[in-house]
DNA sequence: TTGTAAGCGTTATCAC
DNA sequence: GTGATAACGCTTACAA
């Protein structure tokens, strides 16, 4: 202990600590206590303070998937990025809770998610984080923040994207463009990230006067068998002059289109239009950029964390924060060509 | 507290915790207690249990350089994927010190090492510790290990790579091919790494009987400058076949010397061979892949998780592993075309 | 301005 | 087997 060399017990805490009580403090006492610390290299006990002051200056990460899987474009990297930078402006260090990852305890073990009370607040990363810990931990008044939009435990902060009035403003960008038949191809789950995109599309949609169909949005679990060059022809020829993906976790949904546009041997822009709901997966890297929209992970990430210090300092309730999605111009959308404009007087094969 | 449940505190923390002692418990007394914290909803302060242990299941990850910088192939993450993994499967949480972030208070602010003190021991990452501070860590007996060998502090544990002998690996693979004059190009730094790449691209020289004149290795700070198209024409013409560049972070050594024989008009591997003591920058993943060998990070990662809490556990002294890189085949060497077999005639120009 | 003493919620060591 | 009781290292009234 610092008391060693010199003072107090009292005295290092309220030098050390924050002294939030506003004591005064001689500045040889301090210097004392400072030059003592330095020489020792004491660092206060993070448990120790947590228990005697519930603080301690360090925030959680936890995620419900391994944290760094092997594949880099399949991990949180980006949200790290941001939640790195403002923690550490902050001051806080950050913890990773390793809980979920392959050979732990499982996300599953009982008191997995309870171990993040070590932290004064904890930052929620993933799809699929089970409810019922959570809703506990809400309860008990926690400082959590999750990372995407979630409604499931009410009171529950989060930092999301707004995939909505980006996925609007794509479609929104293609009718403008003269595009009046638009599909929209997603995953068949739950995610509120698809649910969000699928709504902005439609808002999107009817924003421009379009209609929207039986047919407009197609899910699909397995996009790659789906949709081919077959079913694109057949779109086509229905009339429908632009596609729009989400971006799933696999980037299958804009691969199976891409694909299935050069099997159908259609050019890109000049006979159809893609548009991608997030960004390409990195296989994908050498071919033309996508219009679309860049999801601000790291933006995002720094959000969630000034959220969740917010938090921390003054109690206020906790709240949601939306970070704006960038529009992507790229280069895999055009005017749609002149006979397509209104749909052909062929009918629609049922 | 559960003990108003029933029983007594130490019987919850028996039957809640680990009760390493082996002490035997009543299923009935077990029950109830497990019935009773269930429904007050009742999780043991993982803070306070970590007090009293003396212990708190944390891993530091010191880096003087920000974790997660915003380009992802200068970051530490495949060091991170092995981290992770093993930490978890061993039990332990991480603590990433943002210390040295931008924004932070800087890897140079005095005490930002000793930060690390809160964990129970603390990985270290970076060509660029500074010794001073580590040097009292090591003295103090704090558990610490380095990713990368290193030497500074005598009796610091770490986890390296075997560079040497993978270096010695390609140049023997080049010399069975039949190449006689082999170039290193590696960059003007004092890093163990550099230095170690070196010395087994010597030894490998010295192994396969080929001399090691003057000029063989080549060291730039400006590979892009210095390492251009004439510069290569004109070792080619006084018989050098082939080419090895050591991987640096930016990669430059080896982006400058895949420029010069390109721009020397030459073919690979027909004409020259180029081999990389490591991996190649992300941006040239379309490019025919080197030959060279694969740095093992998540492996390398996991190994020094391994050493510390080895070194948590039996208190051991410090120790060091080396993990073997594997020899990547590749397609950027080829045997050397016939007429350069023997250096020239021509007497190479000084 | 500084020191004293009482917890914070567990675990560990003993008697019972 | 189970229940007091003393740490664990710190913060925070409160006393000096």
């Amino acid at each position: 202990m610092a008391r060693l060399a010199g003072v107090s017990q009292t005295t290092v805490s309220l030098v050390l600590g924050g002294n939030k009580q506003g004591i005064v403090i001689q500045e040889a006492t301090r210097d004392r206590v400072l030059e003592a610390a330095r020489t020792l290299g004491y660092v206060p006990d993070p448990a120790a303070r947590r228990l005697a002051a519930a603080r301690n200056n360090l925030l959680g990460v936890f995620s419900f998937t391994a944290t760094f899987p092997t594949e880099v474009e399949h991990s949180y990297y980006r949200f790290l990025v941001g939640i790195e930078q403002e923690a550490a402006a902050r001051g806080y260090d950050l913890v990773l809770f390793t809980g979920s990852s392959s050979g732990g305890a499982g996300a599953g073990a009982p008191g997995a998610l309870d171990r993040v009370r070590l932290a004064d607040g904890c930052l929620l990363l993933g799809r699929h984080v089970p409810s019922e810990p959570l809703r506990r931990l809400v309860a008990d008044g926690f400082p959590l923040v999750h990372l995407g939009r979630r409604d499931e435990p009410e009171g529950l902060a989060w930092a999301g994207a707004d995939y909505a009035a980006a996925s609007a403003e794509v479609v929104e960008h293609l009718a403008g463009l003269g595009h009046r038949r638009v599909l929209l191809v997603r995953e068949d789950d739950d995610a509120q990230a698809s649910a969000d995109r699928q709504r902005g599309f439609l808002d999107g949609l009817a924003a421009a006067g379009l209609p929207a169909p039986e047919g407009t949005v197609v899910r699909t679990a397995r996009p790659a068998a789906e949709i081919d060059a077959a079913w694109l022809r057949a779109r086509h020829a229905e009339g429908v002059t632009a596609f729009v993906a989400e971006e799933t976790d696999t980037g299958d949904a804009w691969r199976a289109l891409t694909a299935a546009v050069s099997g159908a041997g259609l050019r890109v822009p000049e006979e159809v239009s893609l548009a991608l709901l997030g960004s390409p997966p990195a296989d994908l890297a050498g071919a033309p950029e996508p219009t679309g929209f860049d999801i601000p992970r790291a933006e995002m990430g720094a959000t969630a964390v000034r959220l969740l210090t917010d938090l921390l300092a003054d109690g206020h309730r906790p709240s949601q924060a939306l970070v704006t999605c960038a529009f992507r111009p790229g280069s895999t959308v055009a005017p749609p060509p002149r006979r397509a404009s209104p749909p052909p007087p062929r009918p629609p094969s049922p």
